[in-house]
DNA sequence: AGTGTATAT
C-alpha cells in the first residue's frame, strides 16, 4: 500500500498506531465486565474509536469462543465485512478464513477454526432460516445500527426474541450517534416480564468510547438560498481562493446536479485568474462504472486540489482520504414507498442532523477541517434528529414474507424497533395474498409461500420463477430472474458515450420486450463475452454486473434443485397439452404474467401507459425498448416516481386475457 | 417523451 505523498519509510503513522493506544483499550475491562454482566451492551463510539476491530478481539481473548462458539459481527455493507475481517486477521496474525473470517453472499471465507466471523446483516438473517436461535454464536455484535437499515432493524427485533430463549447470548449494538437510549430501551424487558431480581436497569448498559476525530469548524449561511447548486459552486471557488490546501467534498443529491455543478465549476475556472492551484472536479455516484469511481481515490497531482462532487455514497459507504473541506447542500434523495398506490417514489428531502454531522465529520478524518452548510443555523435546528428508518418507508412485502417464514405469527404486532405504518404492513400482506404466498389468515402457504421465502428474490419474481417448470421455461426464467437482480445496471455508457449505448441496446432488442432482450444479452455474454471485458466494452455492457448475474443464476439454480426443481425438468403432464406447442417467448411472457399481473399497463396512442383502472399515466423509462416502440398490454418489473412522473421499467408484452387467466381473483372486481 | 440516492439475500 504505497502512498505517493509519503516520503521516507512510506508509513502513515496513524494507520500503524498499535491497537493498545486506541481510546477503546482503556475501556477494555469495563467493556468485558459489562458484556459479561448484561445481556445487552450498547456501544456509542464515533469513527476511529476502534470498536469494530477491537471488541471482537477482546471477546476472543476473554474466552467467549472457548466452548467452540463463534463471535458474529454484522455490517450493513459487503465491503465493510471483508475489509474489517482482513484487518482483524492481520492484527491477530492469522490467515484470513482461519480464526478470523468473513461471509458475504457468494463468498464464504470461513473454516471450522473460525472464531470471529464478519458478515452482512442480511446474510445473518438468512442464516436464521437454518439456525433460528443462532446457536453457533455466543456473541452477536450489530455494527452501524444507527443507520437503521431494513435488515439491521429486523435483526435487532429477532435477536431480542432469541434472547428470551437463550439468556446466555450476548448482544452488542454499536451505534455512532445519540440513538443509544432508544436501542437500550428497546431491549428492556416488558414490565410484566421484569422480575424483582432483574430490574430494567440490570438488563443492559451503554458504554461510550471517544473517537479520534479532529475538530471540524462548522459555518452556516446567514440567509437561506434558493439555488443550492449555484451556491455550492461559489463556495467551492471561495474555498479554493481563500483557504489553505486540502481537498473539497461537496454533497449534492443526484447525478444530474453533480454533472451540472461540475460543468459550472469547469466553466468558471478560467475566471479565477493566475496564481492559484489547479482545481480538479470529479463526480462520484453509485451509477458510475468502477473505473470512473477510482479517480476520486487517487491522490491529486502536484499543485492540484480535488473537488469531489458526490451523492450520499460518500457519507458512509465510501471514505476518501485528504478531505479538508466539506460542503453540505442539506438535502438527500430518499426512496419512499406509497402503500396506497403501490409505487416507490424517489424524492429530495432535507437531511437529518445525524446525517449532517456525519457529512461534516468527513472533513476531520486526518486533520482539523471545515464544513460549510448551505443552510442557516435555525434551519439546522428544525431538521429531524435522525433519518426516517427504512422500515417505515419501504415496500415491506419481502420482509413480511421472510418474517412469516421464520414463524412470526403476527407480523402486525411484531416487536419492531420503529413500528412501520400499518398501511405498509397491510399492503404487503395484500400483495403476498394475491400471489398466494399467504392465506386469508396471513399464514404462510406451503409449499408456495415457503419456497418463495427461500429464494433471494422479490415475491413477484420468486412467484414467476417457481411457475417456470409449468411453462417449460425454467432455464430461461432463471436467466431472466438473475438479470432482473441487476436493477438496470446491465448497460453502461463507457466514456459517457450515450449514443453508443443506445445502439448496443438495439442490437439485443426483441419486440417481446425488455425481459427477453436481457435474456439475449446474458446468452451472448455467456457464449461470447464471458471473462472478456473488452467484448463488454464494445457492446456497452457492464462486465461486473454480468458476472454477478452468472453467480445469481447459479445460486438460484442450486436453491431450486434443493427444492426438487431441476433446470432440465420437463413440463408436467397436466400442462403439456396447453403449453406444448407454444413458442418459448410466449411461455416466458405467460410465466412472467403469473408473478407480475398486478403490474399490468396498456399503451395509449401517445406512447404513455395507463393502469388497468385508468387512474394514472405511466411513462416508459427511457431504458426500455418501448421508449421507441409501440405496444398494447404489458407487464412491468418496477414502477417509480421521480420528478412528478411515474416511470415503469423492464416491460414485456402480454395479452389482456392472460391477466384474467392467471389472476382471476385479482382482476374479477375490476372486470365487472 | 429522455432516466436511478444507497444497500442486501
Amino acid at each position: 500500500m504505497a502512498d505517493d505523498e509519503d516520503e521516507g519509510l512510506g508509513l502513515i503513522p496513524e494507520l500503524y498506531k498499535p491497537p493498545a493506544l486506541l481510546p477503546i483499550a482503556q475501556l477494555k475491562d469495563a467493556l468485558l465486565y459489562t458484556i459479561e454482566t448484561y445481556p445487552v451492551t450498547i456501544i456509542v463510539g464515533e469513527t476511529g474509536s476502534g470498536k469494530t476491530t477491537q471488541i471482537p478481539q477482546f471477546l476472543l481473548k476473554a474466552g467467549w469462543t472457548s466452548d467452540g462458539s463463534v463471535i458474529a459481527v454484522t455490517q450493513p455493507r459487503r465491503i465493510a465485512a471483508t475489509s474489517v475481517a482482513a484487518r482483524v486477521a492481520e492484527e491477530i496474525g492469522c490467515q484470513l478464513g482461519q480464526e478470523v473470517g468473513y461471509s458475504i453472499r457468494f463468498e464464504d471465507v470461513t473454516s471450522a477454526k473460525t472464531q470471529i466471523k464478519f458478515l452482512t446483516d442480511g446474510l445473518l438473517l438468512r442464516e436464521m432460516l437454518v439456525d433460528p436461535l443462532l446457536k453457533r454464536y455466543s456473541v452477536v455484535m450489530v455494527d452501524e445500527a444507527h443507520e437503521r437499515s431494513l435488515s439491521s432493524d429486523i435483526l435487532l427485533s429477532l435477536l431480542k426474541k432469541i434472547m428470551r430463549k437463550r439468556p446466555e447470548l450476548r448482544v452488542v449494538v454499536s451505534s455512532a450517534t445519540i440513538e443509544a437510549e432508544k436501542f437500550l430501551e428497546f431491549f428492556a424487558p416488558e414490565e410484566e416480564e421484569a422480575t424483582n431480581k432483574q430490574a430494567k436497569s440490570d438488563f443492559g448498559h451503554i458504554i461510550s468510547i471517544e473517537g479520534r476525530m479532529h475538530p471540524v469548524e462548522i459555518q452556516y449561511l446567514a440567509e437561506p438560498v434558493s439555488d443550492y447548486v449555484e451556491r455550492a459552486v461559489q463556495t467551492v471557488l471561495d474555498i479554493h481562493t481563500t483557504e489553505e490546501k486540502g481537498d473539497i467534498l461537496l454533497f449534492l443529491t443526484g447525478r444530474e446536479e453533480i454533472e451540472d455543478a461540475i460543468d459550472m465549476i469547469t466553466d468558471r475556472i478560467p475566471d479565477l485568474g493566475p496564481g492559484y492551484q489547479t482545481l480538479q472536479p470529479l463526480p462520484l455516484y453509485a451509477g458510475l462504472s468502477t473505473d470512473q469511481q477510482m479517480y476520486v481515490f487517487q491522490p491529486a497531482a502536484e499543485n492540484t486540489r480535488k473537488v469531489i462532487v458526490s451523492t450520499n455514497i460518500a457519507e458512509a459507504s465510501v471514505t476518501i482520504d485528504g478531505i479538508g473541506y466539506v460542503i453540505d447542500c442539506g438535502f438527500v434523495k430518499l426512496r419512499n414507498y406509497d402503500p396506497g398506490l403501490g409505487i416507490e417514489r424517489l424524492s429530495v428531502c432535507p437531511v437529518s442532523r445525524a446525517s449532517a454531522t456525519q457529512r461534516a465529520g468527513r472533513a476531520g478524518r486526518t486533520r482539523p477541517g471545515k464544513c460549510f452548510r448551505l443552510y442557516t443555523e435555525s434551519a439546522y435546528s428544525t431538521l429531524p434528529e435522525t433519518t426516517f428508518p427504512e422500515i417505515q418507508r419501504s415496500n415491506l412485502a419481502p420482509v413480511i414474507l421472510q418474517l412469516t417464514n421464520l414463524g412470526i405469527q403476527n407480523v402486525v404486532r411484531f416487536d419492531y424497533l420503529s413500528r412501520p405504518p400499518s398501511q405498509l404492513v397491510i399492503r404487503a400482506i395484500d400483495t403476498l395474498y394475491s400471489l398466494g404466498a399467504v392465506d386469508d389468515q396471513a399464514r404462510l402457504t406451503k409449499p408456495l409461500g415457503a419456497r418463495m421465502a427461500d429464494l433471494p428474490l422479490e415475491p413477484m419474481l420468486a412467484k414467476a420463477l417457481l411457475n417456470a417448470p409449468n411453462f417449460g421455461c425454467l432455464p430461461e426464467m432463471l436467466t431472466i430472474a438473475a438479470m432482473m437482480t441487476l436493477q438496470g445496471t446491465t448497460f453502461v455508457s463507457h466514456d459517457g458515450n450515450k449514443k453508443q449505448e443506445d445502439k448496443a441496446k438495439r442490437r439485443f432488442a426483441v419486440e417481446e420486450g425488455d425481459h427477453i432482450t436481457l435474456y439475449n444479452v446474458y446468452e451472448a455474454f455467456v457464449s461470447q463475452g464471458k471473462k472478456d471485458a473488452q467484448w463488454c466494452r464494445e457492446h456497452s455492457l457492464n462486465f461486473k454486473a454480468l458476472v454477478k448475474a452468472m453467480s445469481v443464476r447459479k445460486q438460484l439454480k442450486n436453491q431450486l434443485e434443493r427444492l426438487g426443481i431441476a433446470e432440465t425438468v420437463s413440463i408436467p403432464a397436466a400442462h403439456v397439452s396447453r403449453v406444448g406447442p407454444m413458442s418459448m417467448t410466449e411461455r416466458v411472457r405467460r410465466c412472467l404474467t403469473t408473478g407480475f399481473f398486478a403490474h399490468a399497463a396498456r399503451m395509449k396512442p401517445d406512447g404513455t401507459f395507463q393502469t388497468p383502472s385508468g387512474s394514472a399515466t405511466l411513462y416508459v423509462h427511457p431504458s426500455s425498448i418501448f421508449f421507441h416502440r409501440k405496444a398494447d398490454w404489458v407487464i412491468y418489473h418496477e414502477i417509480m416516481e421521480t420528478k412528478n412522473k411515474i416511470y415503469i421499467r423492464d416491460l414485456t408484452t402480454i395479452e389482456m386475457d392472460w391477466l384474467v387467466e392467471y389472476a382471476p381473483e385479482y382482476y374479477r372486481v375490476r372486470q365487472r
